[in-house]
Order: structure tokens, then sequence, then C-alpha cells
DNA sequence: CTGAAAGCGCTAACAA
DNA sequence: TTGTTAGCGCTTTCAG
């Protein structure tokens, strides 16, 4: 026999399948007669009945499913994110249905129609651009949804992202706590909330302390990507062959920089210092373990999962934002500028 | 109005629910007329239809979900693996859900529970240990799967193992071919067909190529992880001060010998050299880069998954099995040994 | 407190 | 080729 019914629960147990029904859900359990229930559980658990969500999602249009929207589960960063979030959703019985777009808006639409045609019951997104269209238009739509990491701009929607500006803040200080007067920004792409975000936060705190701010120092990458931070820093150090330290519009630019360093036989941190953001896993085991500003990863998509759960149960609570706090991991890509 | 039905659309084409199904699902579509077809995927198309797969599930008792069994995934090794299979479920409709097991066999018999639980068609299995009576029954209860990286010994399942024993004979050739002659191998457990299948093949090896092949060389690990790796390599330097080379039974392992690199100050590779196994991302910024064994991450997910949709569709074929020809990257973590 | 009846959206016989 | 009918497994009115 394969897996059995309610029906069959029902039936063994002498009751109607309304009654099991109403015996088996928690929430209903209430109105049916404490004996039948516990009559009824027990024989659902003697045939090992497991209630099929499907029916049950038909019946109730509901999923017990969301969706969640990332780039590229390759990228170091979000399978920590993915973690979190999944703590969260499978003891409240939600299952997450994960989908990478490889930052192509076309396949990021695509994707987005299989999870709604999926019937999931919300979003939880982290590839949101300043300008996003899609995502306004879902909004508006009352897809219940959470950005991760980055959002768009001028939409009300609920989001967790790094306190970037004060990420920033601490790494330029660290530099220049250090020495470093000339310290540029390689920033991520300003399509994106956290490239805007931390390059304004860049300009400040350069100028709050007193710290050379020629526009020159900053160059802006097309990608969060390795490459784009490798193209960004060759493009850096044909301006501003002086510069003495780096910071990274995140850790895979970073990583970028360490390629350059490797090409053009520069030491660092002997003559250039890096900092990067994230903290992404095993950057403590690279020549040199790169300082980074770290985010606590587990703990925005556990936050995100739980923001996402309250706008399903109330879809009418004003949209409620997080902004985490970071800290600076010092490493051993950052020390005092030469001579 | 919500997302119109499939009675939405046969009442404006002006036909039967079950003539405008038969016209929207393509393997149905020869029974209908072309031009009524035409016209009711036009309509279809016009109010912007899209199927439930949930009440298509309902009736056909398929979800067109499979579930993703891994340890965790935040083990570097395991998203790629995961995109292979994505890559090749979403073309064919499937969604793939993923668990982490954490690699706890309680939490393991849950998290499938709850994957049957939603009707999953079918699983992919990165977990399998050798003796494995969970894996067993799932296979005796018809339930279509295959092993990924790893397999369960003496039952006829499907799998994509990566040749064990030739990537460790490549490992120890080129140790040798550098010189070295007292070779050590930290195990991975020997509840993993991953661990007995290196550690044989170690074996083998340092017998064919007459390397030392002392017993004491070989220690076994607790756990796949930087942690038991670093414990291993400490048991064996106590044993075995002389070894010059170490073949990690992977890359985790050997990150772990670089923890005790740092902690008693040995040189790597100058007087130790290593050798991992899996070539995860990034494994070539560490200080030294690792040398490794290559295994094709996207393929064994892409072909897990190709084997896992024939199991399912045809469940009476034999259980076939890959074995996934893998390379050794020469980085900088191996070198002649010293004086 | 429990049973009867209807229906979620779709597909699969069976008829016409 | 198309329509009719029934039902997947469950929940949810509505009566009783």
């Amino acid at each position: 026999m394969q897996t059995p019914t309610l029906r069959d629960v029902a039936d063994a147990a002498g009751v109607h399948p309304a009654t099991a029904s109403r015996a088996l859900n928690p929430a209903t359990r209430g109105l049916v007669n404490a004996e039948t229930a516990r009559r009824v559980i027990k024989v659902a658990e003697g045939l090992g009945y497991r209630p099929n969500p499907i029916a049950r999602g038909l019946k109730t249009a509901k999923s017990s499913t969301i969706g969640l929207v990332i780039p590229d589960l390759t990228n170091p960063l979000f399978p920590p994110i993915v973690r979190g979030i999944e703590d969260v959703l499978e003891p409240a019985g939600y299952s997450g249905l994960i989908v990478n777009t490889d930052n192509d808006p076309q396949r990021e639409q695509a994707q987005i129609e299989l999870l709604r045609g999926r019937q999931v019951e919300g979003l939880i997104v982290a590839t949101a651009l300043i300008d996003h269209p899609l995502m306004a238009r879902l909004h508006t739509e009352g897809v219940p949804m959470v950005m991760v990491n980055r959002r768009p701009d001028g939409v009300d929607i609920p989001s967790i992202t790094p306190d970037d500006a004060a990420g920033i803040e601490l790494a330029v200080q660290h530099l220049a706590g250090l020495g470093h007067a000339k310290v540029a920004h390689l920033a991520g792409p300003g399509t994106t909330s956290t490239g805007v975000a931390r390059l304004r936060a860049f300009r400040n705190a350069v100028r709050d302390l007193d710290l050379d701010t020629d526009p020159e120092l900053v160059v802006i990458c097309d990608h969060w990507s390795e490459d784009s931070g490798a193209a960004g820093l060759r493009r850096l150090l044909d301006r501003r062959p002086d510069v003495t330290a780096v910071v990274a519009g995140n850790d895979l630019i970073a990583l970028g920089c360490y390629d350059v360093f490797a090409e053009r036989g520069i030491s660092c941190p002997g003559e250039i210092s890096v900092v990067g953001f994230n903290d992404m896993p095993f950057l403590d085991k690279l020549a040199p373990p790169l300082t980074t500003v770290a985010i606590p990863h587990q703990q925005i998509g556990a936050e995100a999962a739980r923001l996402l759960l309250d706008a399903i149960s109330e879809p009418d609570r004003p949209a409620r934002s997080v902004l985490l706090p970071l800290s600076l991991v010092v490493r051993g890509s950052t020390a005092p500028p030469a001579g």
C-alpha cells in the first residue's frame, strides 16, 4: 500500500475524514473532542500517515514554499545566507526554492515566473538593483518579499542590509590609523545600493579624516567580481601609482587586487594595503590573509526569513527594514605605509 | 482578478476546460485540432495564464520536484555541484529542493521524510555512507535516487563518483616524481566510500612506487573537515616527524594541514609538501596555492541529474554508475623534498 | 462536537 | 476532435 491518505486514517479511526483533518491540524484541533483527537492522532502515527502538502496547498492556495532569488550560489557569500534562511524556514514548515539568475535580468524574470508558477508564497531576493522595475512591479502586485544584502531605491520593500556606511567608515578609519593618506576605493557597480552606499560612505570618510580626496582615487568596477576588481586596480594604478591603500567594494574585488599584485610584483601589505567587505569563508588562508569588514551572513538570512514570514502572515504591516551591524576583521593585508 | 485558471482560458476561448488542457500540454496537443490549439494558446497568453503545478501534481501524483540531500551547503564543494544539477533539472521542468543534513543521520532521516512529504519524485544524495541502512531502505522502497561523490557499499544504486583511485595515484606519482619517499596520507573517515577508496589507492600507490609503506604514515581523520585534518597532521607528526609529503583526503583536510604549519612554524612546501583533493574554489589564492586533484564539479551535478531523470522515466532500467575522470592541478604546495 | 457536501485546478478515462 | 464526468487528497463551510 502506498502512503496512507487522510481517508485511510479516518476509516481506521472510525471517524469522518473531516474530523480526522481537524484532529490532525493543530490549529483546528480545539474543535474536536480531545479523546477523539488523541485516537485519530494515534491511528495516524500507526499508519505512518503524512499529510500531502500538495493537496493541502490546492485547497488553501498555499504552497508552504518560498523562492530564493540569488545571483549565483557559487559565490561564497550566499551559501551561509541560504543556510540562515533555511534554518528559520524549516521549523516554520516552509521550504526554500533556490534559483540562480547569473545577474541576467532576462533570466531573473524567467526564474521568478517559474517560482510564481510554483505558487511560492513569497520571495527573498538578493539580486536587487537600485532601479529595478521588476521588483517594483512585483511589489505593487502584492507579492510578499524581502531584499537581502542590497535593496532598490524608492520602493517600500522590507530589506536586510549590512550597515554599508558604518563598514566603510571602519575600514577607512583603520587605514588612516595605520598612517595611510592616499586611500583609494574600488567601488562596486553604481547600479547596486551597496555600490553607491559604500562609495558615498568612502567619500565622506576620506573627507572627514582629512585624507586625499582626489576623485582619481575612486574607480567604479563593472561587476562585483574578481576580474572587475583586477581591471579596476590596473586602471587605478595607471592614474595614481602612488596609492598606498585600497578599500575594495567587496571581497571578490579585493581578490582581483591580489591578482594584480602577483602580475605586477607588488607586495601586499608592504607597498599597498587592501581591505575587503563581507568576510567570505577562507579569507584567513589567503596570502596575505585579507582584512575585511565582516557581516553576519547566517543572521542576515535568518532575519530575512523572519521578516518574510511576518510579511506573509500580516500582509498589511508596514515594511520593516533592518540594518545589520558589522565589524572589522583585521588580518595581514593591511599595514602602515612604507617609508 | 487573480491568476487565471484553466477554466478562464477555456471560457475565453469558447472550449471545454479539458480541451484547453489538451491544447496547452505539448504532450497531448496532437489530440486537438491544430486551429483550436492555436487559438487556446493565444488566449492563454493573452490572459497571462500559467498552469498551476500543484493542481497538476495532485492529479498526476507528480510534483516535478526532486530532493537534494547534502551535508552542508556551506562546504564549497557543493555549490558548484548544485549548480550543475539545477542546470539540467530546470530545462526539464524540475526544481530542486535542497536540504542540509549536517552529517547527522537523525537529521538526514527527518529531512528526507520532509522531502518525501513534499512528494519529491527522486533524490540526489551527497551524504552516502558505506553502510547506510536508510539509503538501502529507500532503494528497496523504489525511491528513484542517485548518489553523488560518495556511494554506499553493496547496494545497487546509480552513482556519480570521482575516480578516487586514479586521483590518488596521480597525487602520489607527482610526489614520487619530485623525489619524495616518505609520503603520508591523511585519510577521510572509513565510513565513507571516498575515504576507503582513497586510502586503498594510496596503499597501492606507495607500494607500486617503492615508497615507504610504514602504516604509521597513514592517519584516518574523523571528519572531512579542517579541524580533523589539523588533528590528523598533528598525530602524524608526533609519530613520524620525518615525513616530507602529505596526500590529504580532501581539500579541507589539506587546509587543516596549513593550520598546523602555521602553528608549528613548518614551511610548505619547503619542509612538507601537501596535495589536496576536489579543487574547491579559491585554492589558487592560498599561501601557498594548493596542489590538488581536480574533479569536474558542475559536470558531476549535471550527470547526476541526468541519471536521476532517466531513473524516473524508466524505473526498471538497471542502475548505471559513472566514474568521472580527474586531473592533477599542480600549484605551489608541492616541491622536491629539502636536502 | 461531528458528519455531509462541495470544491481547490487540473487531467484522464470514457462517450459522443 | 471535443465534451462529459469524475476524482486526485485535503479543507471548509454548513447542518445536525
